[in-house]
DNA sequence: CGAGTTTGACCAGCGC
DNA sequence: GCGCTGGTCAAACTCG
């Protein structure tokens, strides 16, 4: 179609200068759509490069897990308990075998009870009971992680005016993942986030993160279930290794007899703290137990500079508004955690 | 009409 | 045993 043939009647001069303009409009606006063109493959790059470095993460974390879990057979299970093939295949979800158990919450409370069958009820328990909590800044009612969630329940908490909210997971029929929802008495704008268990059916990008998280947590946690003094040690050196990461995201993990818990702090410091505080207090005041509760340790690294601390600030506040990506470093940090135990002053600087 | 939410009831664990 | 608390259930309700 000739869009220009169809006025070539006569005015042959007020034609040529409306085709100049034209012109000049038209290299406008390939200016202006080159400039544009040169602005997207520039965020595309970007992003080209931060997915490569959320796939290194990955595959960092995937060699972590496979040398953890071949540690813990070799060092840790046979002091621990005689009974490992168990055990070891209670590592297998952070893998996300889709074939995994189908047991339900009803059938595990119901089939099986804990003081009837020593280590094998232990285990599961403490397997189906450890629990990652995020702690973010967020104004939504609940952080996106990619799964399905339906909520069953909602209570107000004791010496917390912000209700707690119930969900389940919905992606799949039998799924055991539960989360609660629930924000900080201290400060409302903190969401923190409760995940138990694993989920026994494929997942989505984002939701696999999350639920590496929870896995690895548990694995972890599984590991130390014992409760002796050496693995608190091997526990509060975690808490030591993560000084590595930015003063503001922080790991802390407590352990009760029912409910293990790995927090994660993904919340920004406050702008007038210039020295570490103790960032967070645990959500679950009343499940702690005062003898093997890790306190959440003042981190090593003060050489920050300001500026670079305000960088920081406006790092984290990006971060934590992008819950895919908030997902993925969380994800990556509870696997790091997991692989503590073997990676004695490893290579977590990333 | 089905899926999700709300909300009071119910249950289990724990401390006294 | 009793009361408190956290967690879950399920009927009623809402919404698309
Ligand atoms: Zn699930």
């Amino acid at each position: 179609m000739d869009f220009f043939s169809r006025n070539s009647t006569g005015h042959a001069a007020s034609n040529n200068t409306f085709t100049v303009h034209v012109k000049e409009e038209q290299v406008h606006q390939d200016l202006q759509l080159n400039l544009n063109l040169a602005i997207l493959q520039a965020e595309l790059e970007n992003m080209k490069r931060e997915n490569e470095g959320l796939r290194s993460m990955v595959t960092q974390v995937k060699e972590k897990y496979i040398y953890l879990q071949r540690h813990i057979q070799e060092n840790i299970l046979p002091h621990e308990t005689t009974n490992n093939s168990k055990v070891i295949n209670l590592l297998v979800p952070l893998e996300m075998k889709t074939h995994s158990r189908v047991d339900s919450a009803d059938n595990i409370d119901s089939k099986f009870d804990p003081s009837k069958d020593g280590d094998r009820g232990a285990v599961e328990a403490s397997m189906k009971r450890a629990r990652v909590a995020v702690r973010a800044r967020s104004d939504a009612s609940m952080i996106s992680d990619g799964c399905q969630w339906r909520k069953y329940g909602q209570k107000m908490a004791k010496g917390n005016p912000c209700p707690r909210a119930y969900y389940r997971c919905t992606m799949a029929v039998g799924c055991l993942v539960r989360k609660q929802v629930q924000r900080c008495a201290e400060d409302r704008t903190v969401l923190i986030t409760t995940y138990e268990g694993t989920h026994n059916h494929p997942l989505p990008h984002a939701a696999m993160a999350m639920a590496s998280t929870t896995s690895a947590a548990a694995s972890m946690l599984l590991s130390g279930s014992k409760s002796t003094s050496d693995h608190l040690n091997r526990h509060l050196t975690a808490g030591s290794m993560l000084s590595s990461y930015p003063s503001h995201l922080t790991t802390s993990l407590a352990s009760t007899t029912t409910f293990p818990t790995v927090t994660l702090d993904l919340t920004s410091p406050r702008p007038d703290f210039h020295l570490r505080q103790p960032p967070f207090h645990f959500p679950f005041s009343t499940n702690m137990h005062p003898n093997i509760n890790v306190p959440n340790r003042p981190l090593v690294h003060f050489d920050t500079p300001s500026s670079d601390r305000e960088l920081m600030n406006a790092a984290t506040a990006a971060v934590t508004s992008d819950p895919n990506f908030m997902t993925a470093l969380v994800a990556a940090i509870g696997s790091i955690i997991g692989s503590d135990t073997c990676n004695r002053g490893g290579d977590v600087n990333n």
